[in-house]
RNA sequence: GGUUCUUUAGCCAAGCUGGUAAGGCAAUUGACUGCAACUCAAUGAUCGCUGGUUCGAAUCCGGCAAGAACCUCCA
């Protein structure tokens, strides 16, 4: 199967090749713990979880590698504020962001490295570059020195000259150029490493790079993704620093997921409109949430609005219902379950080999959703068909993240169905709601 | 100012290497039904505006309008 990707680096859709055969290396730049995720943290969490389990379905060996950053300044500012060791605040948000992946119905990476456990690597890293002349050291900070990548700003198609007129640059009269960034800084609050440099933290940038480094076994990689506004800078300085180290660029694919907004606007902490991951999750459940994710492309902005939410939940329900009574008539048909074959699916896959279109992706769980429904309601049922189709739904909800399961009925339920569908075939009503009140509290009905 | 992008039915949204518009939600009508839920069928858009290229454009090119994001640490 072709598979095609948008790489935000040429600005193409480029056929997906990767570099080691059948086997996929990807990074996507985790978040900083220092709060609660928020929903806009769920968008990559949900994008590249679902490219993941897609190119694992059609068969590559994917080794997906997401990190955190436990180091910075909005740590050790918060940690001061709750009275905390920074490791004590980032430990307790990690495990916040796990929980709250997981109830969005996304599988672990591969390797969540943090930060801290890589900071021998990252003094290393730092140093090398240094003895590269592709970065100084200025009173205990280390510089990337900018000038020395010709095309710095390819990724972003950033114009040097426009960067340096147009955009507000802070004054910082330690850097060679106004471009150049840190990578490894001086502190005199909070946390510090020594270094060959003095006491200090590293700089963002140079995390990723050093942990792709070290967990790969290759010095680039197929794909690096994360959120659009990475792109710049801290994309472009990742490659930046593996243009010096490796002269390439770090990865060949780069993918950016667009962002989420909350009633059309922006989610920011100045706004007022943050909304956490956990709260709408609670409230709506894992799987309507990843709906309106999946439910546009990953490259757009998706609007988190009551409507699209309501929508979203009517959607699920459809879903899971026709799922559900799809599995048990093939239960009272005593059909194997296991023996279904995802016959239908192969217009799915090919949806999401076009640069993981989810939004088409759907369209055809509502078309075997259809099926399922017409089958289930035909005179003469076809259950091989049906069970075929049930389970090309499940493996479409595998690849999709979509946490739905129908209930597995033992003799005792099979036996409440009969006597439910006997006592209305005999227009008993009386005793048949009496059944349908178990059945439902069951789950069955 | 620069860069990237968006504008398709009431809402969400796909299509954009050109050949008269997927899907979902909502709504209306009909069918099924002991009741309820579920379900099935039917019904709607000429694609922001405007020029051009073409036998033919939502899809390509130009202009205009509106909106969004990014431009040093926010996914």
């Amino acid at each position: 199967m072709e598979i095609k990707f948008y790489n935000s680096l040429t600005n193409n859709l480029e056929t997906f090749t990767p570099l080691i055969p059948n086997k996929v290396s990807m990074y996507v730049c985790g978040p900083t713990v220092y709060n609660y995720p928020h929903i806009g943290n769920m968008r990559p969490v949900v994008v590249f979880d679902t490219l993941r389990r897609f190119l694992s379905y059609v068969g590559y060996d994917v080794t997906y590698v997401s990190n955190f950053t436990d180091v910075d300044d909005k740590i050790i500012k918060e940690a001061k504020a709750e009275h905390k060791t920074e490791k004590e605040l980032t430990e307790f948000y990690i495990n916040e962001f796990l929980k709250v992946t997981k109830l969005i119905g996304s599988l672990p990476p591969t390797i969540t490295p943090k930060v801290t456990e890589y900071m021998e690597k990252i003094i290393d890293y730092v140093d090398r570059l240094v003895k590269l002349d592709a970065a100084y050291v200025k009173d205990g900070d280390v510089y990337f020195r900018v000038s020395k990548i010709a095309d710095y700003g390819s990724l972003s198609n950033i114009n040097i000259d426009d960067l340096i007129v147009g955009a507000r640059i802070e004054e910082n009269t330690q850097k060679e150029s106004p471009l150049d960034f840190a990578l490894w800084k001086k502190t005199s609050e909070g946390i510090a490493w020594d270094s060959p440099w003095g006491k200090g933290r590293p700089g963002w940038h140079t995390e990723c790079c050093v942990m792709i480094d070290s967990i790969f076994s290759q010095s680039q990689i197929d794909i690096h993704g994360g959120g659009y506004d990475l792109k710049f800078p801290h994309h472009e300085n990742e490659i930046a620093q593996a243009e010096a180290m490796h002269h390439n660029k770090i990865a060949r694919y780069w993918m950016h997921n667009g962002f989420i907004n909350f009633g059309n606007e922006k989610m920011s902490k100045s706004l007022g409109n943050v909304i956490y991951a956990k709260d709408m999750i609670n409230q709506y459940g894992g799987p309507v949430t990843r709906l309106v994710i999946l439910s546009t492309h990953y490259r757009q902005p998706v609007n988190f609005t009551e409507d699209t939410i309501k929508t979203a939940m009517s959607e699920i329900t459809r879903i899971q219902q026709a799922y559900k009574q799809g599995a048990i008539l093939l239960q009272t048909n005593h059909i194997d379950l296991s023996l279904g074959q995802p016959k239908y699916i192969e217009k799915f896959l090919s949806y999401l080999s076009d640069d993981l279109n989810t939004s088409n992706a759907l369209t055809e769980v509502f078309n075997i959703v259809k099926e399922v429904n017409q089958i289930s309601r035909s005179k003469e049922i076809d259950l091989e068909k049906l069970n075929d189709l049930i389970k090309t739904l499940k493996d479409m909800f595998y690849v999709l993240g979509l946490d739905l399961s129908y209930p597995l009925l033992n003799e005792e339920d099979l036996s409440l169905l009969e006597a439910y569908n006997t006592a209305r075939r005999e227009k008993d009503y009386a005793k048949s709601d009496e059944i349908r009140a178990l059945l439902i509290n069951k789950g069955i009905l």
